[in-house]
DNA sequence: GATATTTCCGTAAACGATTGCAGTCAATGA
DNA sequence: TCATTGACTGCAATCGTTTACGGAAATATC
C-alpha cells in the first residue's frame, strides 16, 4: 500500500524506462520471441523477476483477441457429477496454461443467458457449457459461435443440431442395463421416477428404461411412471402415491441419486423392506447412494472421463485443429456402468 | 459464422458509424452518462438491443481499471461448506452487477500463487479466498494488496495480522461445545482426531476442546489425539491403534464429518455400537453425515451465513466504503451450533 | 438584438501490450 | 575499404472503450 510508485512496476514501459529498452524488446521477452540478445532477455527475465511484474490481460487481450481463459458453466457445482468433471477440466486446461472461469447459473435460464453474455464480454477463449433443466433453446450461445469462440456442452445438451461440440454420458445404456438389472432379478412391477423430459439425460435415460421393459415384453404402467422435477419432495410424494393402494411395485427406478435416496428413506419409514419388498436403483453414483444404509445400485457416469474427453477436445478447437468446417458434430458419448449395491 | 460483416457490430465505432454519431456519445450512453439527448439514447438503446452489441470488458477495463469482476480461491468446492458459500457470495454478488471467477487449488499451494496472479493479472476488482492447508505464508497475496485490490479470506485465514478482511466459523466455540457435549453425556475417555496444526481451523477447534477438558478437569491423553491430514484412511489407521489395546475411548471427536464417517464406518465393520459403546462428534454439517446411519452429531456452520457476511463486506470494499486505514481489521466470527444425532 | 447559459455532441488522448516495418551496428566477404 | 548480411532493437500504429475538453447549436436573460 505505501509502496512508493518508483519501485511499482507494472507496466511494461515502466520496465522499459528503468532498463533503458524499448516496450517492444521487454514483450518480446516475455513472449519468448527470438531475436532478443541472451544478455538482454536475462537482464529482462531478472528484473521481471524481481519487480513481480504481471502482464497485464486485458492489454494484451485487447491486441491479440485472446486471454488464455475458458468458461465453464454448469447447473450447481454442489451436483457431484459436476464437481468431478470441473476439476478434471481444471487441472487438464491448467496443464495448457488456460485458466478456467467457473460459473453457477442456478439452474436458471435467466442466469445462463446472463452468463453467456459474460463470457463472451471478457473474451474467453472458448465456452463449455452443462445447461439448465429448461433450456431447450440455445440460441443465447449463438453469440459465442457467430464470433468464432468454440462451445462444448456435455451432460444436459442440445437435442437439435447445434454448431457445437457435444459431450455426454450414454444415458440411454444406464438407463437400459438399469432396468435390465431390476429385470433380470426378477421384478415384475417397476416404477420408473424421471425427470422432465424436455431435457435431454431424462428423454435418453427413460428411452432405455422403456426398450428394456420391452425387450422382455413387460407392459409400462402410465401411473407408475412419473415425469416431475428430481427433487426429494416429490420422491416422496410419489411413494406415497405408489403404496397408497395395491398392487405395490416391488421396484424403483429413479433417475437420480436424490430421488433414490429419499424413495429409500421413505421406505424404511413406513417399514418396506428393502430389498427383499423393494429393490432400489438410482442414476450417477452419488456419494451418498455408497454410505447409506442400505447402500444403493446405481449407475456410474465416470465424470473423470467425461471431463479428460472434454479437455482433449477443447484443446483442439483452442490450437485452432477442429476448423469450423465440422458444423454440426456428432455427439460423443461416454460409457456408463452398473454398480451394484444392497438395495438390489 | 456466415454473418456477413457488415451486420455484425461488436465494437463501438462500427455502432457510431452506422448511427451516425461519434463513439463518445455510444458510450455515453451505454454508461447511463447525463447530457444525452432522450432521442439519441432511443436511437443507439434500439440498435444496441437488435445487433446484440456487448460491450468488450478487455477494452473498457484497460481504459476503467475495473473490471466488475470478483476472483475467488477455493480449496475444492466438492467440500459441502464451499459449494454454499460459493451459491451465496455469487448470487450475493450478480444482484449488485458483479461477476465472480470461481477458482479451485485443488488444496495445492502452487496452485494458490498461481491463481493468486493470474487474478491480479486479469485485475479483478476484488478477491476472496479460502487458503491451502498448507498456507502459512501469505505473501502471495501481496500483490494484490499493494496494488489496492482488497482481499478477504474465510475458513482458513491467516493465523497472523494481514492486510485483509477476515471472515469465518466460530471455530473455537465449535470444538467447544462439541467437547462439551460428550462431557455432558458422561463421556470419560474422549479421543480428538485433529487435522494438522498448521491450520487455523485445527488450531482453534482443539482450543475450543482443550478448553471443554480443562473445565471439566479432564485430561488429555496425548496417545489419544491425533494430527493428520483428515482423511478416510488416517481416521480407520487411527481407530486401529486407538482400540488395540484397552482402555478404549467411549467417544471420538472429529475435527472433520469426513473423519466421523470413517470412524463411524470402521466401528460398525468391528461391531463397536454406536452410541452405547462409543459417541461420535463430527464437524461441518456434511449431508452424508445426516444420511448415514446411525446419524453423526456435528457442528454446523451456516455457510449460508458466512457467505452472506462476505458479500456485505466485499461490497463495502468495492464501493470504497472501507479505505486503506483500516490495515489489520478484526476478524468476524460466524456462529456455529451443534447439531445433535443418533451417534451421541 | 447581444450576451450568457445550457444542452448536446465530437475530437483526441489515454489505458498497456503486441508486431510489422525499418533502422543500427557489428561482422563478414570481396 | 566498401558493400552486404544478419542479429538485434526501436518506432509507431493498433486493439475498443472512456473521458476531459472544447465547439456548436439552442435557449434563456437583460
Amino acid at each position: 500500500m505505501k509502496t512508493p510508485k518508483q519501485t511499482k512496476k507494472n507496466s511494461i514501459q515502466e520496465l522499459a524506462k528503468a532498463l533503458r529498452l524499448s516496450p517492444a524488446t521487454i514483450s518480446r521477452v516475455l513472449n519468448n520471441h527470438p531475436h532478443v540478445h541472451t544478455t538482454t532477455r536475462n537482464r529482462v527475465m531478472a528484473f521481471v523477476e524481481k519487480t513481480g511484474y504481471t502482464r497485464n490481460i486485458m492489454a494484451s487481450g485487447l491486441r491479440t483477441n485472446r486471454t488464455n481463459a475458458v468458461g465453464l458453466i454448469v447447473p450447481r457445482f454442489s451436483m457431484f457429477m459436476h464437481t468431478e468433471v470441473i476439476t478434471t477440466i481444471q487441472s487438464g486446461l491448467h496443464a495448457h496454461g488456460y485458466n478456467l472461469i467457473i460459473c453457477q447459473s442456478n439452474d436458471s435460464l435467466d442466469m445462463e443467458k446472463d452468463l453467456a453474455r459474460t463470457l463472451y464480454a471478457s473474451r474467453v477463449d472458448a465456452v463449455i457449457a452443462a445447461c439448465t433443466l429448461s433450456t431447450a433453446d440455445f440460441s443465447h450461445f449463438d453469440i459465442l459461435t457467430e464470433n468464432d469462440i468454440p462451445v462444448l456442452f456435455y451432460d444436459r445438451v442440445p437435442v437439435q443440431p447445434y454448431n457445437a461440440c457435444i459431450v455426454k454420458g450414454d444415458d440411454f445404456r444406464g438407463g437400459f442395463i438399469a432396468a435390465s438389472h431390476l429385470i433380470q432379478l426378477g421384478c415384475k412391477r417397476i416404477s420408473y421416477l424421471s425427470g422432465s423430459l424436455t431435457c435431454n439425460i431424462y428423454i435418453d435415460r427413460y428411452a432405455g428404461f422403456e426398450k428394456a421393459m420391452m425387450q422382455h415384453k413387460m407392459a409400462i404402467r402410465k401411473d407408475w411412471v412419473f415425469y416431475q422435477e428430481l427433487t426429494a419432495d416429490n420422491a416422496r410424494k410419489a411413494m406415497y402415491r405408489l403404496f397408497a393402494k395395491a398392487p405395490f411395485p416391488d421396484a424403483i427406478m429413479a433417475a437420480n441419486d436424490v430421488t433414490a435416496i429419499a424413495v429409500l428413506e421413505y421406505a424404511k419409514e413406513v417399514g418396506i423392506k428393502i430389498p427383499e419388498d423393494l429393490r432400489i436403483v438410482g442414476y450417477s453414483n452419488d456419494p451418498r447412494s455408497a454410505i447409506i444404509t442400505p447402500s444403493i445400485t446405481t449407475i456410474e457416469q465416470f465424470p473423470a472421463n467425461i471431463g479428460q474427453v472434454i479437455v482433449t477436445e477443447v484443446l483442439k478447437r483452442l490450437k485452432g485443429d477442429v476448423g469450423s468446417e465440422v458444423l454440426y458434430p456428432e455427439p460423443i458419448i461416454v460409457p456408463v456402468e452398473l454398480i451394484r449395491r444392497m438395495s438390489t
